[in-house]
RNA sequence: GUGGCCGUAGCUCAGUUGGUUAGAGCGCCAGGUUGUGGCCCUGGAGGUCGGGGGUUCAAGUCCCCUCGGUCACCCCA
């Protein structure tokens, strides 16, 4: 067996599965750039206080932080999601507001890996800093629908949710807290949930499930202020033509949501991980991490998942190889090594084969490549200054002058 | 963190009640076709049966431990 394996939770994206992956992201990189939304790179690491100030009553940073002290003496954690950073980013660089910008890249959750978990995830994402109107809301929504209907996903499910504000939120915690301290919960809900008392709604197991059925919700407690933006999220979505779920019970892995927070749910995929995006508004989030008061909203998406989703619907293959040529050298391999630089130099993709093999062999390896065309190089073309071309769908060959070879080629492909 | 299932060639898997040199398909390499792929035929390479310990005359096959994979709970991308 072999020595090393990837770390636990961990894979290694090989071709061809990483051409498919390259495309999701500048599928996802198009829609967002062409909204206006710019990359923003972050590190992968940051303070863990970035994340325990903003969810210190959540799993994410309670149970599955991928936290370790470095040389330094300082303690580090590996970003369990990216909304954290970006707004760290935001405070700390004051960039004018309105301030969109979008990432990708690896993200990290100390937890026994599953059916589309991992501890090393990758999100695509946006965050948009600077205005509470609730046209933006819809503007991130409808994006993260754009990306589904771009890949092709028609069996996604938008759960949409309003969460309140620190105005309107309070009282019903109140009244949450009074209805639940009557009811008979889980096992770990029992203990406690004064901190947070929304994600006993959110509890799957049986106990909670039955006790907060009857539970007061949210909706029907929101301020004028939040009633109203709620409002228009919906309108503007309706208008769109985005289609949703109202969700009450959905509250979302991280404190740190005000009003809107909605999630995609990917109905193809059998297992429970099927979320495959999930947002919402973070008004207090950038007081929070000491910078000033700043409204933002923002979601990311799971490209593992993603991917998932689409083979579970048949969509968003891995795309057929590009290539444009193979080059054939029985003569010793000094001719393909300058065709395929002159080739590639002119823009056209060119491989070959390596250690002198048969020209049968050097075929076979054309055919798998799915080169369109294969240029060979025998003693006869050597000594003539020609090269053969022949084309490997059809299988039609012709002498082409080894001094135009580029040229011909490039009208071969158009 | 808890639990179920599984761990034999690069991949997917066979391996009878423990018994001689561990097999197949696909893939890979070579040849059949002394200048040519996709089909076909032939041959070849490749495994200390995840690792360690134990039972036994004998273990891929039984037991224990461990590592890994996988699925589930919780939660989330």
């Amino acid at each position: 067996m072999t020595e090393f394996r990837a770390p636990v939770g961990t894979r290694d994206v090989l071709p061809p599965e990483s051409a498919r992956w390259e495309r999701l992201v500048a599928l996802f990189a198009g829609v967002v750039e062409r909204a206006g939304y710019g990359l923003v790179l972050s590190p992968m690491f940051e303070d863990v206080g970035v994340f325990e100030r903003v969810g210190e009553g959540t799993d994410v940073v309670r149970k599955e932080m991928y936290d370790f002290e470095d040389k330094g003496g300082r303690r580090i954690a590996l970003r369990p999601e990216s909304t954290a950073s970006v707004v760290r980013a935001y405070v700390q660089h004051r960039p004018t507001p309105p301030f969109k910008a979008w990432y990708a890249g690896p993200h990290f959750r100390y937890e026994r890996p599953q059916a589309g978990r991992f501890r090393q995830h990758h999100q695509l994402g946006v965050e948009a800093l600077g205005t509470d109107d609730a046209d933006l809301d819809v503007e991130i929504v409808a994006l993260a629908w754009s990306v589904c209907a771009g890949l092709g996903l028609t069996q996604v499910t938008l759960l949409l949710n309003s969460l309140g504000d620190d105005v309107c939120r309070p009282a019903y915690l109140d009244a949450l807290r009074a209805f639940l301290g009557a009811a008979t919960l889980c096992d770990e809900h029992a203990g406690g949930y004064e901190k947070n008392p929304l994600r006993v709604l959110d509890c799957k197991r049986d106990a909670c499930r039955a006790a907060t059925a009857g539970a007061p919700r949210l909706l029907d407690h929101l301020c004028e202020p939040c009633a109203d933006h709620f409002a228009r999220v919906r309108a503007g979505l309706d208008g769109l033509g985005v289609a949703y779920t109202i969700a009450p019970r959905l509250v979302r892995g991280l404190d740190y949501y005000t009003r809107t927070t909605f999630e995609l749910a990917a109905d193809a995929l059998g297992s429970a991980q099927n979320a495959v995006g999930g947002g919402g508004r973070y008004d207090k989030l950038a007081e929070a991490l000491g910078g000033p008061a700043t409204p933002g909203i923002g979601f990311g998406m799971g490209v593992e998942r993603l991917l998932l989703a689409c083979d579970a619907e048949g969509v968003f293959p891995a795309p057929a190889s590009a290539l444009d040529v193979w080059v054939v050298d029985t003569t010793g391999g000094a001719p393909a090594l300058a065709l395929t630089h002159e080739l590639r130099a002119a823009g056209i993709s060119a491989d070959r084969s390596f250690d002198g093999r048969s020209m049968k062999s050097q075929f076979k390896s054309a055919d798998r490549s799915g080169a369109r065309l294969a240029l060979v190089v025998g003693d006869n073309e050597l000594a003539a200054s020609t090269v053969t071309l022949r084309d490997l769908r059809g299988g039609e060959q012709e002498t082409v002058d080894r001094a135009g070879v580029v040229e011909h080629v490039r009208k071969r492909l158009r």
